[in-house]
DNA sequence: AAATGCACGTA
DNA sequence: CGTACGTGCATTTT
């Protein structure tokens, strides 16, 4: 772990003198308040629930230093990184603290979360018209912690953020989205927080095998590509390889891209497929391989000393609501591959943890278009218990179930997920290998039998071009201003993004609440197993000896009961030694 | 050193 | 001509 030092900046910085003396192991930012339902915005309120402290930031005296030092004696090490943090490790010692900017870097993401940026300076250009530094001078002060002359520009942070508290407030007001920031976003913050500082277990042996085995793997792929071509050359460079493929070996021409020739593995294939070159074939192994090998290797470096990767979850960076997670991103842990797995059996639960379990929302994007549309047919569908994408396609074909072959439920299959995101007729026929006119009519005898579904979509976009936002369940909005542009793609590409964000954003709404709710029901049952990751539709928990029937039921309830649809949620749950066993 | 483009992993 | 992300490498720009 890194090395602990404390740090009370603005207002506080008396008190950030005095615990610099006392070397407080502690580190620890306050910049600035903001309370969306209660004042005091100079008012810094610690409490535990035995006993709580409140100091009046803008006139600091021995006393309240006192009081602090004493109250903070028995807390246990954090350290800071980020406003998030700077809130989490207040929480995350059991404390409340109402007003930290954080706060604000929240509230002004809920105010418009299709724009980026939630630095105190940031926010303050846009929502205050004051010009401070150029973005990332807020965060700087933040983090630097031994820095010279950053109590005057911290005060600066705190006026400002105090500034932007009745202006954000009025704007969640205004857009009745005060609910969303104060009972979900804040809560899930906290939620986040026990995540990141628990992470999760790594099994370095396994890890370190495989990394020698994909080395292996590269090299011998290199190895055969470059005997294939005669000379050796960079195989990851594109540009060398258009230089190869199209000059060199004068194959066909593939897709353009603005630099010249696309050689990804679509591409590949296909030139596979007419060349039969033996090059192409050790390029691809080669492709997977280095990738595989990378993933890898940035796990490896990113384990802790502790043995467990701490991921961030980043919540102010999505149009949709969902989250993202960063350094490493385990939200993109290959899933598909049987090889890609391999790199999930290293993840395993840490001492005094017995299983790794996964609990993901079956289809819950489309249960969300069934509930949005309030289609009759796509309702019956999930009701029905039959398998989602036979029972459609039989509606469809207007045949029996049974009588529905594979290739006419994948089709189903791919229409419905395409549904979600704007897929063109075009994109349609062209990954599914038919012709523009078999899609066409495909998505016409889909409407025909789940009409509401069509009038929902096209609801969607009209009302968004009106209101100049699309809304979730939890009230979370999107602007989409491209909607009205001149340019054509510009437009097609806001509709899209307008069809997609409503559902996307509320199963990111419903997976929030239900962190929320299986947090909760863990610590009330005084369970010791805990949520570790997130990923979209799935939760990946550690479960203590012993209370894996008890976790399962528990979280299967949480999660479905996590919000009431017109369709059942559903939830698969998985129980293993490692993220790859539990997977299911 | 920073920005851009391509490629590719996830839901 | 498919929504939402993050990361790494090569290459280009500053």
């Amino acid at each position: 772990m890194e090395a602990k030092q404390l740090h009370l900046d603005g207002l506080a910085g008396g008190l950030e003198k005095w615990l610099q003396a006392a070397n407080h192991p502690l580190a620890l930012a306050v910049t600035g308040c903001f309370t969306p339902s209660m004042g005091d915005a100079d008012t810094l309120i610690l409490s535990d629930g035995a006993q709580s402290l409140n100091i009046d930031l803008t006139s600091i005296c021995p006393a309240d230093e006192q009081a602090l030092a004493q109250y903070l004696a028995g807390s246990q090490e954090k350290y800071v990184t980020d406003y998030k943090s700077t809130w989490h490790a207040l929480h995350g010692r059991g404390l409340e603290l109402n007003s930290v900017s954080f706060d604000a870097a929240l509230a002004g993401y809920i105010a418009r979360p299709d724009q980026r940026g939630y630095s105190v300076a940031d926010l303050s250009q846009r929502w205050l018209g004051i010009d401070q530094e150029p973005t990332g001078q807020a965060e700087q002060t933040l983090l630097d912690l031994d820095g010279l002359g950053q109590e005057e520009a911290s005060v600066d942070d705190a006026a400002l953020t105090r500034a932007l508290v009745p202006v954000l407030t009025g704007q969640l007001e205004k857009t009745d989205s005060l609910q969303l920031l104060s009972q979900l976003e804040l809560p899930v913050s906290l939620t986040l927080a026990h995540m990141e500082n628990a992470g999760i277990g790594v099994d370095m042996d396994y890890l370190e095998q495989l990394l020698g085995e994909l080395d292996s793997r590269v090299t011998h792929a290199a190895q055969n590509a470059y005997d294939a071509l005669g000379h050796t050359i960079n195989l990851s460079s594109p540009k060398q390889l258009q230089v190869a493929l199209f000059e060199e070996l004068d194959m066909p021409k593939t897709r353009k891209t603005k630099t010249g020739y696309t050689t990804n593995a679509e591409a590949l294939e296909e030139l596979y497929l007419k060349t039969a070159h033996p090059f192409l074939g050790y390029l691809l192994e080669h492709r997977d391989a280095i990738k595989l090998r990378q993933m890898v290797e940035t796990l490896r470096k990113t384990t802790r000393d502790d043995g467990r990767i701490h991921t961030v979850f980043q919540q102010t960076v999505t149009t949709t609501g969902r989250l993202s997670s960063t350094e490493p991103n385990m939200q993109n842990i290959p899933a598909r591959s049987e090889e890609g797995m391999r790199i999930r059996g290293a993840f395993v639960p840490g001492e005094g943890y017995e299983a790794l379990m996964t609990a993901d929302y079956s289809q819950i994007e489309m249960r969300i278009m069934a509930h949005l549309s309030k289609d009759q047919g796509l309702i019956d569908a999930f009701a029905s218990g039959e398998d989602l994408h036979r029972y459609v396609a039989a509606l469809v074909h207007g045949i029996d179930p049974a009588e529905v072959t594979s290739q006419q439920r994948s089709h189903i299959k791919a229409m419905s997920y395409g549904l979600a995101y704007g897929l063109s007729t075009f994109g349609l026929s062209r990954q599914l290998g038919i012709s523009r006119e078999e899609a066409a009519s495909l998505r016409k005898a889909y409407f025909a039998r789940f009409g509401g579904v069509q009038e929902y979509l096209t609801g969607v976009v009209k009302q968004a071009r009106t209101l100049g936002y699309t809304q979730t369940m939890a009230g979370r909005r999107r602007y989409l201003p491209g909607l009205n542009s001149d340019n054509y793609a510009t437009r097609e590409a806001a509709e899209r993004a307008a069809l997609n964000a409503p559902i996307q954003g509320t199963a990111a709404d419903i997976i929030k609440q239900a962190m929320l709710n299986v947090e909760a029901a863990l610590r009330e049952q005084g369970l010791a197993s805990r949520i570790l990751l997130q990923v979209h539709d799935e939760l990946v928990l550690e479960i203590a000896p012993g209370e894996a029937e008890t976790v399962q039921q528990l979280v299967r309830q949480q999660m479905e009961s996590a919000a009431s649809l017109s369709v059942k949620l559903e939830v698969g749950v998985g129980l293993g030694k490692t993220w790859r066993d539990a997977a299911h």
